[in-house]
DNA sequence: ATACAAACTGATTGCGCTAACATTTCCTTG
DNA sequence: CAAGGAAATGTTAGCGCAATCAGTTTGTAT
């Protein structure tokens, strides 16, 4: 008579069907409805039925709070980049989501900035929702952030960069690489006077680091390095195209992101400088509009879809094993130098 | 002795500190540790100090499931958008996440695609996690989807949309009315003879319509209408506007998206075409790389931040009432045509 | 029929936390 | 210094679900 299934009972009950709602409909246990809804094929097809009528009747939708609190299972994947902003990584949280939302887990989106302080302060609120699975963007973390994931025993994977001593699994490309790589490219075609535009964080700077490494290896050339601040955009970058090209004599600019890149473009069109004759312009991205513009862009492709793609497997694979265990695995997805008419 | 707040001793626990752990260590009650940490001004400076060397020393991380569950407070918004490739809705991500960051709300992001089917079977999963609110990008649902938006008594923005009878809040602009502005707009400049390529989206549909809706009340002006498929790209409008001007004589193409638009001044450029004195082009979001593009790209300005801060903000205002009462207010942000160099 | 396994269903318990109420401590103030 | 109230802390009882194990039914081989 006074049971807790009857609606209204509780002060704290949040009114809406329960699970005991729709098993005193289906005239079942409530452990019954569950296992119908979850694992149908523990249950006898006369049962699943029953169940599924009394579900649309009460209008049931499942609490997968209190689930997850039960079965220490949240289906929820903590999902941590820089921004959105910047197609490179919409593309990532595009993929990762597209892999993982099949697989019935959720997403819970969490955008860093640049800085390893809000990557700390959001990390700590993410682990507190006990996630499955983690991805998170780059690999130098604060002390503090690298003891949380050591202790959190959640899979994770780190994207976007590489490491030697990577917390869980890695994917991702060596930025110092893509900028030696970049340095002796354009040494090859015979630039020699650099301009460098980075946006000013720490990847980008890797990329710059590896660039002048590739110049000093090669005993040539000579650069000018302009930061701009994030996020990225073309209007930073004609404005800074604009400045080196005003105090300086330049063959080349290399840009860290592909938006810079048109901005020095545009800039340069403006000044009616052939590109790439007078000028050459590197971007780093080849996001989906740098292949279209006019001339087409020179630039590094990071293939972001791949990145996201294995990052997800990877996640997915590791979360269905039943025991914890770290795998620390590396994998290397490279980048590609395409050269396109503005080198 | 055989009380739960020592280590190891139930089957089903996570093995981490839990709150009593933190109590134990502190010498307070449970109870007072939640205060400490959630509700800090009911607690004195010095149990306050106590509990936070407590939680050090134990290393506890709080677990948001179990207080959601007991509390009814999931401090979860979900925040639905077709893509997050597309920049206008990447922005809209972004400004809407900054805005609820702060209040400590976390998003759990679904990609709804541009159906209907997925927009339904994304709500199912996101309901169940018994967010504190939902941002969902369009106003025309599913019967079915509209149904549990009404049962599910959540605060709800819909976004990026005009609807006559919105589910609960609204904050958008008409794309009909887009369509009908860039016609006649196009029609004083002198132009007559259009392209129109569309994303086969049905925003994009709309804005078309009004756009032809323009033409027909203004009785002037032809047209050729082309779609491509989703995502919009610089090579699908660059595709489609080679075979728009291959077939046909036209002064000015309108394209849905500033990316497609791109793709066809690539095209208009590599064609040795005057831009705008032989054609002119229009594209539509006024995204980051609009305004410098060379010549600089004419578009409809959509304020994306604007639309996710008033999201935002309205989302925070309902969500801090103890009752649940729907407000049905509308708010049309509007839109900006933006005449740069290409029309 | 009987034994035995396999398939299915049910009862109990607790996941870790907070709402609600009860109690204690501290501080005024006449 | 007693009375009264505010501030601080404690106790109890779930939130809604699934793990676990116990029980029941069904099918199959003897």
């Amino acid at each position: 008579m006074d049971d807790n299934s009857t609606r209204g009972r509780s002060s704290r009950s949040t009114g809406s069907a329960r699970l005991t709602d729709v098993a005193r409909v289906a005239g079942v246990a409530p452990m019954t409805v569950s296992r119908a809804l979850n694992r149908p094929e523990l249950v006898s097809e006369s049962t699943r039925l029953r169940v599924q009528r009394a579900v649309l009747e009460t209008g049931y939708v499942p609490n997968r709070v209190a689930g997850a609190l039960a079965s220490s299972r949240s289906r929820l994947v903590a999902l941590l980049v820089p921004t959105v902003a910047h197609s490179l990584f919409a593309e990532v949280v595009q993929t990762v989501m597209g892999v993982l939302a099949p697989q019935g887990y959720q997403v819970l989106l969490g955008l860093t900035g640049y800085t390893p302080e809000q990557e700390e302060t959001i990390l700590e609120t993410v682990l507190s929702r006990r996630p499955d699975g983690i991805v998170l963007t780059g690999c130098r973390h604060s002390a503090l952030t690298r003891q949380r994931l050591l202790s959190a025993k959640v899979p994770l994977v780190e994207i976007w960069d590489m490491s030697d001593d990577p917390v869980d699994m890695l994917v991702g490309f060596s930025h110092e690489a893509v900028g030696r790589a970049v340095a002796e490219h354009l040494l090859a075609r015979g630039y020699r006077r650099f301009g460098l535009i980075s946006a000013d964080d720490s990847r980008g700077r890797r990329r710059v680091a590896g660039f002048i490494g590739g110049l000093e290896g090669a005993g040539e050339g000579t650069y000018q390095l302009r930061e701009v601040g994030t996020p990225s955009s073309m209007p930073w970058g004609r404005g800074m195209g604009a400045e080196l090209l005003d105090s300086h004599s330049l063959d080349a600019i290399v840009c860290s992101s592909d938006i810079l890149a048109l901005g020095v473009l545009a800039e340069a069109q403006s000044r009616g400088l052939a590109v790439p004759d007078r000028l050459a312009i590197m971007g780093f991205g080849d996001s989906s509009y740098a292949g279209a513009s006019f001339p087409a862009l020179s630039t590094v492709r990071i293939d972001g879809a791949a990145i996201g793609l294995r990052a997800a497997e990877h996640l997915l694979q590791r979360m269905a094993q039943p025991t914890f265990e770290r795998a620390g695995q590396s994998q290397d997805v490279g980048f590609e130098i395409i050269d396109r008419d503005t080198t």
